[in-house]
DNA sequence: CTGTTAGCGCTTTCAG
DNA sequence: CTGAAAGCGCTAACAG
């Protein structure tokens, strides 16, 4: 009970040696006997010797432990983005933090605190739906630890970032539309401070300049994700005289709710109005009736490569001038 | 740039004062004086002092972090259980490591292995579908990291559980479909080793003999919660000649993965066959056809006294020996 | 090939 | 009221 792990000293005592033989042994250091080697590993397994972390952040000033700051966990694109860094981080012998900031500035800026107080090497990170300024992230890379941000990435801010190919994605749905013959569509976007609403927009009128359709002010909502916002936007588009036909969301999440938001005024999903959205998540094959088409994001690829891009921070501080852009492809996926 | 963190020492050579009345300042030491320690606390603030966690560690052995196993992070269930957690540790000043098992025993045990390394001072667990012994869980205990098990708690031993009266609540569940005129009643159960299945299927047998209904062998299934194992079982259930009128199923993830095999099978779920399951997730409520009731496991109530109770084990060790097993009442939810 | 020593940042006796 | 010094576990420069 309460047996306090093996120390490099304990196992240099036992084997009468001295602990820096232990540890270069244990580090296989060149220099040191095949034969001290194999005793000292040998009684390291036998007792489950594991390095002190402590001992290690203060001789290295390493802690090898990333943070990861996202809006929350109980969406799946998340879910899916953090099981991905977590399978690209752990093989290379880093830990996870995982944060939520659940769409708050304020708690954002709590976490981070938090990230520095327990001396995270990097963090990967999504802002919340209030972020409008990025301070608290640059007090990160004061302190010398690399931030990379992935699908929602501050706008107008030289930073690492992987992000989708959102403009793009929302003229390939707005096309999608339009070759079915609607030519009203509403917009139900996300806040105004995020990049991807930017882009979202951009692509919606792109598209709507391109194939010569209306797009009106009026179809144009944003919300800031939750489900009254949402449903508030849904409700204003429905009260239009010329109602739109079909509504391209933020989000899966944002569908769902403007969706129910549909049913609760009698007016059929899919049906009397179409729906199309982002992100294409698991959780939508579970419904009878889905939006007709996604952008699908690749959740777990943006996860994995913003794991790689931090590694490679990690691994040459000087990369941390140039600022990467990683863009993933979106692929509308028809339902 | 790569500007470290201040220190106690670079506090003290700008005060011209030691390290040690530093140290006494910022811990409100009764000995220094209000002068020293204000100026002390105003530069540390100045500076943005936070003490170096690896230092702490080595001096006192806590590393005030907590790990988090859990099988899935998407399973609305455990992220609502993981927020509460949050909200209960982090105003106790502790940090919180998730880690997912995915439902593998050979993942669970990595993680522990990680968890050891990083010397967590407790660990909240639900265990994996596959977990059939638990010395990698004894593990930690010899090294005094106290266990706290949730929702799904080994089977037969001793240790800190928090659970639900989930016999209690699949009894109620059969009572309703009972009251609804229902005689043949099928269960989808989760694998044998969880004592949450055992639970689920005493209170299936026990509501089948009190309510004088045939609980026949073959309404009785079990799968390891996998889509599709669980495909596997409802088609068995849907190929019997007395096919039942309604199923219970372990989670509301299986009953939608089960429903969704109803309809693969031209069967309509909730019309052809009732479905109720547990959990009641927030995700049916986006469902236009959700199972018709849901035993209700208040997850982050779990979530929150899981941690509550760890922090108890933390404050006083000796209560290591008496475990305690706290029981949250379910509630049947009718949609 | 191996031992000695200093030091990472902090707390805590022991001495003033 | 404050300082000096030891030590937590480990690595690495310096000496053999």
């Amino acid at each position: 009970m309460q047996k306090s792990p093996a120390t490099l000293k304990a196992i240099a005592e036992q084997l009468r040696v001295s602990v820096s033989t232990v540890s270069r042994a244990l580090n296989d250091h060149p220099r040191i006997s095949e034969k001290t080697k194999s005793r000292v590993k040998e009684l390291a397994e036998k007792l489950h010797y594991v390095p002190n972390p402590a001992a290690l952040l203060l001789k290295k000033n390493k802690t090898y432990t990333i943070g990861v700051l996202l809006p929350f966990l109980k969406e799946e694109f998340f879910s899916l983005a953090i099981s991905a860094i977590e399978d690209t981080l752990m093989p290379e012998d880093y830990h996870v933090l995982i944060s939520q900031s659940r769409d708050s500035l304020e708690r954002e800026k709590k976490m981070i605190e938090s990230f520095i107080a327990s001396r995270v090497d990097g963090l990967i990170a999504s802002v919340s739906a209030e972020t409008n300024h990025y301070g608290h992230f640059k007090a990160l890379e004061e302190y010398g630890i690399p931030v990379v941000f992935f699908d929602r990435v501050p706008r107008n801010i030289k930073c690492h970032k992987v992000r989708n190919s959102v403009t793009q994605g929302a003229k390939e749905a707005m096309r999608f539309l339009v070759n079915k013959g609607v030519t009203k569509i509403g917009l139900i976007n996300g806040p105004g401070n995020l990049e991807v609403s930017g882009e979202r927009l951009n692509g919606y009128l792109e598209a709507a300049m391109e194939f010569g359709i209306d797009a009106r002010q009026h179809y144009i909502k944003s919300g800031n994700l939750t489900r009254e916002e949402t449903e508030q936007c849904m409700m204003e588009l429905l009260a239009l005289e010329d109602r739109p036909q079909a509504v391209l969301t933020f989000n899966d999440y944002v569908a769902l709710y403007a969706m129910s938001a549909c049913r609760k005024a009698g007016v059929e999903p899919n049906k009397d109005i179409l729906f199309v959205s982002f992100a294409n998540l698991p959780i939508t094959s579970f419904l009878e009736n889905p939006p007709i088409a996604s952008v699908e994001q690749f959740a777990s690829k943006m996860g994995a490569q913003a794991a790689n891009l931090l590694l490679k921070c990690l691994q040459n501080q000087e990369s941390e001038l140039d600022y990467q852009e990683i863009i993933i492809k979106t692929e509308l996926i028809i339902h």
